[in-house]
DNA sequence: TACACTGACCGCCATA
DNA sequence: ATTATGGCGGTCAGTG
């Protein structure tokens, strides 16, 4: 047995913050010790006077006081966003900032999530740095922070020690790609699956399975698009075809795709066709029947493909459902 | 295991 | 000068 390096997540929060900036990326690394059965991370919140802090919904948490803690390689510590005006207040803490400046010296990785990139830049961290802003506070960001890029595509980017997230949902895809580089992407698959699994239970399954679908900003096109595809995941459709729907070359197409999503639009097609099969196999569907509904040619094609994404194969997933 | 074939991806480049 | 477009073709992974 391997020793296990711990690490911490240190979530810094402040007065009227945003909840949620603080349960995503918590969420993450918790089910990675509860996939795992180790205790791979210790999860801290912690604000600049420690004790009760209120959050914009209403509901508290206790923290730890910024100063109390001690940060080095083991660390990733985030900094949360929050509304316009308490954004501010906390832009202009003076604790906060020099606690923050400490973190970046010696945090093994510093960031921030949603709109707590403005924190760091109004400590004076991202200078010449690239980072993801949620859209509608891009540009209020740019033109407080000059020195400042950022990539208005990304749903998170990661310069270095340095990583930010655009937006709530994507700080948990940002902290899924952090577990991917501690541990390796069979722990990230199948910690993206507990969620995957938690929030189908919760009714969240399309906003959820929608991660990739709604970084799709502009294009109306490609909406349709996806609609079409989402309704078609039995058949197998070329990329040829796609870029014939929405009227364009396949190579612009091609192009225009991987800027909208992020990734190819087989690779996503196929995302789409994994994930209906998912939920057949939770309705007790069998493999083989999945595999024919997903537009599969082979049984053995799909469980290759199940396993790469999911971590399990499709049997022990749909065994796993049948036992609730 | 060897092999040919196909589709997807994407760098490159001429062009609009 | 800068940028988007779309065709070409090399590489690669998957399939029979």
């Amino acid at each position: 047995m391997p020793m296990i390096e711990k690490r911490r997540l240190v979530l810094i929060t402040y007065n009227e913050a945003e909840l949620l900036d603080v349960t995503g990326p918590s969420a993450v690394f918790s089910a990675a010790n509860r996939v795992t059965d180790l205790a791979l991370y210790d999860i801290v919140v912690a604000s600049p006077c420690g004790g009760v802090v209120r959050h914009s919904c209403g509901i508290e948490l206790v923290t730890v006081p910024l100063a109390s803690l001690v940060f080095g390689a083991h660390d990733t510590v985030l900094v949360v966003g929050a509304d316009t005006r308490p954004l501010a207040a906390a832009m202009a803490e003076t604790g906060l900032k020099s606690s923050i400046r400490t973190v970046a010296q010696n945090a093994g990785r510093y960031g921030s999530v949603c709109t707590g990139v403005f924190i760091l830049g109004a400590v004076g961290l991202l200078d010449d740095k690239t980072v993801a802003t949620h859209w509608a506070a891009e540009s209020q960001f740019r033109r407080l922070f000059k020195n400042a890029r950022c990539d208005a595509d990304a749903m998170y980017v990661n310069e270095e020690r340095l990583w930010t997230s655009a937006g709530v949902t994507t700080g948990i895809d940002m902290t899924l790609a952090m577990l991917e580089r501690d541990h390796g992407s069979a722990l990230k698959a199948s910690v993206a699956r507990q969620l995957v699994v938690y929030s189908h239970r919760a009714g969240y399954q399309s906003q959820f399975s929608g991660l990739l679908i709604a970084q799709g900003k502009e294009d109306a096109r490609f909406a349709g698009l996806v609609n079409w595809l989402q309704a078609s995941t039995a058949r197998a459709i070329s990329v040829e075809q796609m870029a014939e729907h929405v009227s364009m070359s396949p190579r612009s197409f091609h192009r225009r795709f991987v800027k909208n999503f992020g990734q190819p639009p087989a690779k996503f097609f196929e995302t789409l066709r994994l994930n209906a099969a998912r939920s057949l196999l939770g309705a007790h569907v069998t493999v083989a029947d999945a595999a024919r509904e997903a537009g599969f040619r082979s049984e053995s094609a799909f469980r290759t493909a199940f396993k790469a994404q999911f971590g399990v194969t499709p049997q022990l997933y749909r065994q796993s459902w049948q036992s609730r």
